[in-house]
DNA sequence: TCTGGGGTCCTAGGACCC
DNA sequence: TCTGGGGTCCTAGGACCC
């Protein structure tokens, strides 16, 4: 039996309104929602405990949240600033422990077991751990201490805002018993009706029923789910990982069956995903499309080519005869997707080893130039004239 | 009420190969 | 004529997370 660990997880607190606060003081204390504009068809990213306090949630359609709360600050997303504080974040955190995991932009794991000389009880290392994010990115956090990722993270959930709360060794499963079975990652609303049909309402009653008892009732899974709900997550605090697919999508203004229109989006997208892959130096073995109809009757199309690609008109064919190959003409679509899956860094595939023919070369210090244009200036900067006309039209 | 955009992981069927 | 078992890859859809 191994000593236990001391894991952190780290939540800032409405991540994104309390950014924009850092940038604009006048914000602190309305209700603030970032977001689409009230009338978009965008929806809540974040919202500020003042705007919660009218029923106003993340992922709440704005149009909702402002009938919720006529008086909140809408503010739009996207000002490319939250990648920078999570940055700044993911720094002062790594002053506590050498072993911390970026979860997303505004969480993350920290394993702190050994560190008790350097910064004593786990209380006091959450302590200062707030402290170091506070005083490198002036950001609020709030933070769950436990014995494992999963105990740690539901812990954090319920002290925020600006909480803390330690769940020691052993008191696990007495934590977790009146809780709702949602507070466990992976417990959404699909597995939470399905709990709910079998009178089940709290973590408590899934310990209730023991392993086998779980088995009998959820399958293979079943033995799984009783061991998280006794508090038990034997999933490590490791380093971030590589990504396995870059995508781009967008929800139209209204929805539209121009198939010029169509056309258009799916080379802006093409560009956008091939501009990301390049960026990072990856290649994509397999498209996919996506596309939703008015109705948010959503599919996937997908191809795999024989060469991995991360040029911009590969992309773009490939999606356009997904698109038209696939999608009924005379209905109206709302969405749009491009992405690239299978991913390779480049230099791993081997086609290119056998030398690229000269037009090859040639498209590729293209797509160099485009890139660097687009560094200095903007992704607008450099667009196909396909895509302009889509932007114009947007 | 009318549902964003970026992801990850899982499942399941079919093709294909040995 | 009736028919295996295992493995991998591809595709589509869906649950879930922030």
């Amino acid at each position: 039996m191994q000593p236990p660990r001391t894991i952190l997880h780290v939540d800032m607190d409405c991540f994104y309104v309390s950014v924009e606060r850092l940038h604009d003081p006048s914000l602190v204390g309305r209700p603030v929602i970032v977001g689409g504009p009230p009338n978009s068809r965008g929806v809540v990213a974040s919202a500020s405990y003042e705007a919660r306090a009218f029923g106003v949630r993340s992922a709440m359609p704005c149009s909702q949240a402002h009938r919720l709360c006529p008086d909140a600050v809408f503010v739009s997303s996207g000002h490319g600033r939250y990648s920078e504080y999570s940055r700044k974040v993911a720094e002062a955190l790594r002053t506590m422990s050498p072993l911390v995991e970026m979860a997303s932009q505004d969480e993350a794991y920290l394993d702190m077991t050994g560190t008790e000389r350097l910064w004593g009880s786990p209380v006091q290392m959450g302590e200062r751990t707030r402290e170091a994010v506070r005083r490198e990115t002036g950001l609020p956090c709030s933070i769950g201490i436990g014995p494992n990722r999963m105990v740690a993270k539901i812990a954090s959930g319920l002290c925020k805002p600006a909480g803390m709360l330690w769940v020691p060794a052993g008191c696990e499963a007495e934590f977790l018993r009146p809780l709702a079975p949602g507070e466990m990652p992976g417990v959404g609303t699909k597995a939470q009706e399905r709990l709910r049909a079998l009178g089940i309402g709290t973590i408590g009653q899934i310990q209730d029923l023991g392993a086998e008892g779980c088995r009998q009732l959820f399958g293979p899974h079943g033995e799984e789910l009783w061991r998280r709900a006794c508090g038990e997550s034997s999933a490590v605090v490791g380093h971030d990982e590589a990504v396995k697919s870059v995508s781009n999508e967008t929800t139209f203004d209204r929805d539209s069956a121009d198939a010029e229109f169509l056309a258009g989006v799916v080379a802006h997208l093409s560009e956008k995903v091939g501009g990301r892959l390049r960026a990072a130096g990856l290649l994509a073995r397999t498209v996919t499309l996506k596309y939703r109809y008015a109705g948010f009757e959503t599919h996937t199309a997908a191809r795999t080519l024989d060469a991995p690609t991360c040029d911009d008109r590969v992309l773009r064919r490939t999606a356009l005869e997904l698109l038209e190959s696939r999608r009924t003409p005379d209905r109206p679509l709302r969405l749009l997707g491009v992405g690239g899956t299978n991913l390779l860094a480049e230099g791993e595939g081997q086609l290119d080893l056998l030398g690229a023919p000269a037009d090859d070369e040639k498209r590729r210090k293209l797509l160099g130039a485009i890139d660097a244009v687009r560094d200095k200036h903007g992704f607008s900067a450099v667009q196909t004239a396909a895509s302009r006309r889509e932007e114009e039209r947007g």
